[in-house]
RNA sequence: GGUGGGGUGGCCGAGAGGCGAGGCAGCGGCCUGCAAAGCCGUAUACGCGGGUUCGAAUCCCGUCCCCACCUCCA
């Protein structure tokens, strides 16, 4: 099967034909850095770290670029919040933070939870204030062509003229005349309601940092324009992906689309949304206050198992989050990392020569072509969890004489396959208690453990079914699962996603 | 008003004219001292009403409901 996408604006799923061959060049929309990640950007970077690793996995060489918004409307409003004598610190912002130190400690807590996601980084990740110069380019020449202007308020604002377009509403499909007027629309300097602001022209009372010169007087950005002067910049006029969530289709990427074409780049071949991450069925968002962020989930989760969640739908439906969520996919995340850990040490056992257990290989086909296609994670999901099966099996065949080489095989597989959809990640390292994690006081519990497993294994020999019994209950209750095996037991620390997560997030706001 | 996405078994979640993806939970079995883990088996599922067809969850007509975007939002 041939590389296909879905492209939100041919509303089609297209073979994937990169602009040069043997290389991809993507281009998603990273976060405005005025507060904590939620869930949504997270699920965002996730789907897009694995559309990365899909291609790099293809063969493609990948240029990735997700910018940083760090200066706008609401950074520079939380900023100025701040510093107002009513100001109450919330826990997530803190008084007297000037706009940029502000911008720079939420993109700080971004970086952490990408890292913590296993996301990789971007190949370069462009601040919107770093390219003011591109963007004064990018308006001369889009009043040079006639399709922007400066406002005619004196304002010092530099408009985009929508009517001046004929393409204006390509990408989501709609006309202007069919637009609801929006109900906070200023008219201002603007011809249209429609045109939005390129430039906007710095106000009395807004910091002076927060300005730049341009020929059209001090101001700074417009948001949608920072996009299109870094991805061309970095990519090129024209380049094969531009990616961010659903909600940014209109006006955010119906704005950029415009713009750059209407300056004569062609700009990007496909555009791909992922969908939004919902609360019981609620979409979240800032603005209703049903948002979980990253470090809830990451506090009843471990992060394998928070990517896997939000990794595990098609990256183009609703990932609706319920109370019980994350321990579904606890429980398969553990299945998967059970085989994995127990290949692992039947592979070392029985390479005689210490070859260990074997490198990540190749993915089965029925996880490239489900890949292939759309990105279609559920499908390659089922793959991944068909191979655990067949490994488990290999591994319980193997119990007598063995099947070194079916089991070596699936596991190859299953660590090919996490490595695609970003599991071994996350979290910096693998999740599993069987090696790594050599930490001080994991020696330490290691020691305790094996000496009561060592006592409940003697009171086994002795049929002493009572004595084992209450060894392996105390363990339990101090949240290590005790598994018997051919060659004795094993031990794991039992996953930190708690049983009891019934209710929901108690620190969600609103409702 | 305009644009777009949905309603699948107890739950999550694919599929898109004929073989009941996969996971979780449940039930039966194997294994186990008992468990756990693992393996095998196990479901009159496709919002509702019509229609087309040898055959429809998938196509057509009608109908009900949900969600998103059109305003800052991943």
């Amino acid at each position: 099967m041939t590389l296909r996408f879905y492209d939100s604006a041919t509303a089609e799923v297209r073979d994937f034909v990169p602009l040069e061959p043997g290389k991809a060049s993507v281009y998603y929309c990273g976060a405005t850095v005025q507060g904590s990640p939620h869930v949504g950007h997270v699920r965002s970077a996730i789907v897009f770290d694995q559309l990365t690793r899909w291609l790099q996995y293809r063969g493609f060489a990948t240029t990735v670029v997700r910018n940083v918004t760090d200066v706008d409307d609401k950074i520079l409003a939380k900023s100025e919040a701040s510093f107002a004598s009513d100001f109450v610190p919330d826990g997530s912002y803190i008084p007297h933070e000037e706009w940029f130190a502000l911008a720079y400690r939420f993109e700080q807590e971004f970086e952490a939870a990408y890292e913590t996601l296993g996301v990789q980084r971007p190949t370069y990740e462009p601040r919107a204030t770093g390219h003011i110069t591109e963007m004064h380019e990018l308006i001369a020449r889009l009043i040079d062509r006639g399709h922007a202007y400066p406002a005619e308020d004196g304002s010092g604002d530099v408009y985009f003229d929508v009517r001046s377009w004929a393409e204006y509403g390509a990408l989501t499909h709609q006309s202007i005349d069919d637009m609801q007027a929006a109900t906070d629309a200023d008219p201002r300097g603007k011809r249209d309601p429609r045109d939005f602001a390129l430039w906007k022209g710095h106000k009395p009372g807004e910091p002076e940092t927060a300005s730049w010169p341009s020929p059209w007087g001090r101001g700074r950005p417009g948001w949608h324009l920072e996009c299109s002067a870094m991805a061309t910049k970095y990519l090129g006029p024209r380049f094969d992906i531009h990616g961010g969530g659903l909600d940014l289709r209109f006006p955010h990427h119906e704005n950029e689309l415009a713009q750059s074409t209407a300056a004569g780049d062609g700009f990007a071949n496909f555009w791909m949304h992922n969908g939004m991450v919902t609360y019981e069925g609620e979409k979240m968002s800032k603005s209703i206050g049903n948002v979980i962020s990253p470090a809830e989930m990451l506090a009843l989760a471990s992060p394998r198992v928070v990517r896997y969640y939000l990794g595990q739908a098609h990256y183009r439906s609703v990932l609706d989050y319920r109370p019980t969520s994350l321990q579904e996919a606890a429980a398969a995340v553990e299945r998967i990392d059970g085989f994995i850990a127990k290949a692992s040490a039947y592979a070392r056992k029985s390479a005689h020569d210490g070859a260990g257990a074997p490198p990540a290989g190749r993915v089965p086909e029925a996880f490239a072509d489900a890949m292939d296609d759309d990105l279609n994670i559920p499908q390659a999901l089922a793959a991944l969890h068909e191979t655990v099966r067949r490994g488990n099996t290999a591994l319980a065949a193997a119990s007598g004489a063995g099947d070194p080489a079916a089991v070596s095989e699936a596991l190859s597989e299953v660590l090919a396959m996490t490595a695609v959809l970003g599991l071994d990640a996350a979290g910096g390292h693998a999740a599993s208690s069987a090696d790594g994690a050599e930490s001080g006081a994991h020696r330490a519990l290691s020691a305790l453990v094996d000496a009561q497993l060592a006592a409940r294994a003697a009171a086994r020999a002795a049929k002493d079914w009572a004595a084992a019994d209450a060894i392996r209950d105390t363990l339990a209750a101090a949240g290590i699962a005790v598994e018997d095996s051919a060659d004795g037991a094993t031990w794991a620390l039992t996953a930190p996603t708690e049983p009891r997560a019934q209710g929901a997030p108690t620190n969600r706001t609103g409702a």
